[in-house]
RNA sequence: GGGCGGCUAGCUCAGCGGUAGAGCGCUUCGUUUACACCGAAGAUGUCGGGGGUUCGAAACCCUCGCUGCCCA
């Protein structure tokens, strides 16, 4: 016996947890080494928001990115997770602004430079939250290597992209119509616009004079004071006459072209749309082609201005009811206003309706760009799994519209380009200073500029360093569908351009979202939130890890509830149970494992189920199955390895006339809490260090499969022994006999198995000793009677045979019915008709046994 | 309007050509020296409807219905 001391009753993860993490890092387990001669393994953290905080859909994202690491880590590859955080532009300056604001301040109060200081002080001070949040989970990213967006290194990156981008003419600056948000008072991208149906009114207006007259219909009235035109379809035959000729816009009073172009619908609305260029992109189109004016009639704001009207001066809402009051006094609104459902963008950070805004602004060209990222998926040099998501990818690099880059904000990485007193325009790289007197433009690039260069600028580019030379291109990109256009197609663009062609990962392995219990989104609003942080102290870590990643199928949602976490952390209890009866009876796992062929068929048989399931959950986690990869460790070390091996073991540790026993199942325990590991880190390091009293499972070794752990002889037998035990149990249960209570029974027909009886005995609670024998049960070949004193419940027993032999004759028919097809037998493979063959001969013989059973039993 | 998916046990989901599965829940019994965060036994499905292909369909094809999500 072991001279280790028992383990403690029950696990305590909040006890074990933190010195365990501590453990780890004091030890430098996580940190890379450049130098090393293994093959490299490198994950990038999707970089979370320096404002965020741990959310359940990052802890999913953590947690298999932790799987991945710490798997390959113990397989002998050089392995770096790389975290750190973006600096969220928007966000940041949002939640500093109301910080000020609450001291009744305005970052104009502060000036530019102040109120960036500001923000790093905030930065150092409550930022990053969501750091500390991950020690919690276990993630064993290398902090010695931790990036932020705003970094001195990563800013170079941006610096040095953004030269080379312009001079390869990639970046340019043009007047467009951008997504404006009036509230955080910058220019978005199309992606931070969310769209959602807004209930608004559809007002049709007559415009012109006595002569010409043509009714428009709009959602947005307010803006016909910027109109520069109204369009008609040109094949339309109902305006063909007028176009040409000019109308008279109304409350305005300016006459306006009447022009002709394809994009009009013809059956939309009257067939006739009015043209305000400044305001809507589609108009915009229509107005550049043909040379219409484009006022624009609003500021910063969205507050009326630069109309010459009385409107001026109003917000663009209360404009719009004016403007339509206005119109309808003047006898020109045409028909009855009618309420019209439409789709509005709305600011992704802040919910403020977007204003369309015609705007001088800074874009990259992202046509050749989005196509070389297009091409890396489809040649198979970067592959998205599961492959269903390629068509969203594609989707979106093929039909991407240039990508607005500037950003009205003081924090973020500043445009830098400098503008001489004759509006000359001068790109700065890094080393490269702007002439004397030039001005910088003022404002900052979009966040996702500088975190599209994440997986290399991360690890120093553009120096030519040996972290760069070693880990890129990253192994895999893991993160949520929801995300592939945003920020993965960006590192896509940027890191082929910046690397010269070299792809920023080699996969891109897509999860779903968590939803609630139902299936439903989690939101504040309904209150079905799930923090991670909560279920980490009530169940502890390991439990809401497994339970997240147990539920992960590639690309698909999950549903999530309290009750599953709670299950998982009942598994870590089974797998914590099962060490200290293995440590109670002396497992072992030093010495070498005694040759498979002298073992007994039970111990054959875990072996040869471990070996199997080692192979499944390599190939299963190597294609990012988790949820199959854990369905199999839970079930085999739930149900082969604590309720069939160590049931069985009992007897032999009872008796003890096997040696090998103890080692078997150390050997077992100890490559199970390496499987389990990367998913459970904490109770496997705390079990597997007991138990063989190793240093880490960290840097333990993978388990490999076993060539010569295979034995279809051991399956079998254990298989018959599963069937003699549950059918006796059946039978017990049947005749109600108490599961403590013992019976005297004898066995008949074991052959092979005859070894096994007394740990069939053993579990089902069956003496050896002369007795009347009233009672008998058959499973295949063997026959167990029991001596019951005559008690036996004879109306049961009748119960239980008779659907036994239901069963059995259903099986029967269905068989019979193939084998009796011709067609089957002439055209299904050889295999199956074997197997159909198998189970006819199988029912038959159990169908006369149970006819046998049922006659010979006495009658009531 | 375009695209993708889902509809399988009460709930959440696997299975995707050869006798319908898991977890949780449910029923009955149970303090047998790892574990009641447990054990044993058990019940539960015309696999959304209708056609078709096939010896054989939950799975493949067509069609209808409901339902998500992304894009416009």
């Amino acid at each position: 016996m072991n001279q280790r001391p028992e383990l403690a009753p029950s696990f305590s993860p909040a006890e074990i947890e933190p010195g365990l993490y501590k453990k780890w890092l004091d030890a430098g387990y996580f940190t890379a080494d450049a130098t090393s001669d293994k093959p490299p393994f490198t994950i990038v953290i999707p970089p979370p928001n320096v404002t965020g905080s741990l959310h359940i859909g990052h802890a999913l994202d953590l947690t298999l990115q932790d799987i991945l690491t710490r798997m390959k880590r113990m397989k002998g590859f050089e392995t770096l997770w790389l975290p750190g955080m973006d600096h969220a532009g928007i966000a940041t300056q949002n939640l500093v602004e109301k910080q000020l604001a609450a001291e009744g301040m305005s970052r104009h109060d502060l000036g530019r430079e102040k109120f960036v200081e500001k923000v790093w002080e905030w930065k150092t001070e409550s930022g990053g939250l969501i750091l500390d949040q991950m020690k919690r989970l276990g993630a064993s990213v290398d902090w010695s290597r931790e990036r932020f967006t705003m970094d001195p290194g990563l800013s170079l990156a941006v610096r040095t992209i953004f030269k080379r981008l312009y001079d390869d003419g990639l970046i340019y600056r043009a007047e467009r119509i951008i997504n404006w948000c009036p509230r955080c008072l910058t220019a978005l991208s199309d992606i931070e616009v969310d769209h959602s149906d807004v209930a608004g009114e559809f007002v049709t207006v007559r415009y012109g004079d006595d002569e010409i007259q043509i009714s428009v219909a709009t959602t947005r009235p307010e803006t016909m004071l910027g109109d520069g035109a109204v369009a008609v379809h040109p094949d339309d035959p109902r305006y063909a006459h007028l176009v040409g000729k000019k109308v008279l816009l109304p409350l305005a009073n300016r006459w306006i072209p009447i022009i002709a172009d394809e994009l009009v619908d013809p059956d939309f609305g009257t067939g006739a749309v009015k043209v305000t260029g400044a305001h809507d992109p589609n108009d915009f189109e229509m107005a550049s082609r043909h040379g219409i004016e484009m006022p624009i009639i609003m500021n910063i704001h969205a507050v009326m201005e630069g109309s010459n009207t009385e409107f001026d001066g109003m917000d663009r809402f209360v404009a719009r009811v004016a403007v339509v009051e206005e119109l309808r006094r003047e006898g020109r609104i045409v028909s009855e206003i009618r309420p019209y459902v439409h789709s509005v963008g709305h600011c992704s950070r802040c919910d403020t309706i977007i204003e369309p805004l015609l705007s001088k602004q800074w874009f990259v060209k992202v046509g050749p760009l989005a196509k070389a990222a297009g091409e890396a998926v489809r040649d198979g040099r970067v592959k998205i799994s599961p492959d269903e998501l390629a068509p969203r990818y594609f989707d979106w690099v093929d039909g991407m519209h240039d990508w607005c880059i500037s950003r009205q904000l003081w924090w973020g990485h500043r445009i830098p380009v400098f503008y001489g007193p004759n509006d000359e325009v001068v790109v700065c790289g890094p080393d490269e200073e702007p002439p004397v007197g030039y001005t910088q433009d003022p404002d900052v690039l979009d966040t996702w500029f500088s975190s599209g260069l994440w997986p290399f600028s991360t690890l120093g580019w553009p120096n030519e360093t040996v972290d760069l030379e070693k880990f890129y291109p990253t192994s895999v990109l893991v993160t949520g569908y929801d995300i592939l256009f945003f920020w993965v197609a960006r590192m896509m663009m940027l890191g082929l351009y910046a690397m010269d062609g070299v792809q920023p990962f080699d996969t891109i392995a897509l999860h779903g979202l968590v939803r609630d219990k139902l299936g439903k989104k989690m939101s504040k609003s309904r209150g079905n939130g799930i923090d991670p942080i909560e279920f980490m102290d009530k169940y502890g870590s390991d439990a809401l890890r497994f339970t997240l990643a147990r539920m992960a199928n590639p690309g698909t949602d999950q549903a999530l509830a309290e009750e599953w976490i709670a299950g998982s952390r009942n598994f870590a209890t089974k797998l914590w149970n099962a060490t200290r009866f293995a440590i109670m009876n002396g497992a072992e796992t030093e010495a070498e494992l005694p040759a498979f062929n002298s073992l007994n068929l039970i111990d054959q048989w875990i072996l040869v189920r471990l070996n199997e399931t080692v192979v499944e959950v390599d190939s299963l986690l190597d294609s990012f199955e988790f949820a199959k990869a854990l369905e199999l460790l839970y079930h085999f070390a739930w149900d082969d390895l604590c309720d069939w091996y160590l049931e069985l073991t009992k007897s032999t540790f009872a008796g003890s006339d096997s040696a090998a026993t103890p080692r078997v199942l150390g050997f077992v325990l100890d490559q199970l809490m390496r499987l389990l590991h990367p998913v459970m880190p904490f109770i496997t390091e705390e079990i597997w260090c007991n138990l063989t009293g190793g240093e880490s499972l960290v840097v333990a070794a993978w388990p490999k499969q076993q060539a010569s752990h295979e034995s279809d002889e051991a399956l079998r037998a254990v298989a018959a022994i599963q069937e003699i035990i549950t059918e006796i149990r059946r039978f017990r249960n049947d005749q109600g006999i108490k599961t403590s209570a013992k019976v005297v029974a004898r066995f008949s027909g074991l052959q092979e198995l005859a070894a096994y009886e007394d740990a069939i005995r053993f579990i089902v609670r069956a003496d050896r000793a002369e007795g009347k024998y009233s009672a008998k049960i058959e499973v295949g070949s063997v026959t167990i009677e029991f001596d019951l004193t005559g008690a036996i419940d004879i109306k049961a027993e009748r119960a239980r045979l008779t659907k036994d032999l239901a069963t059995a004759q259903k099986d029967l028919a269905t068989a019979k019915v193939k084998l009796e097809n011709e067609g089957f037998m002439a055209k299904a493979p050889l295999d199956v008709v074997a197997e159909i063959r198998e189970r006819l001969e199988i029912t038959t013989a159990d169908i006369v046994r149970i006819n046998a059973a049922l006659v010979s039993l006495p009658s009531e």
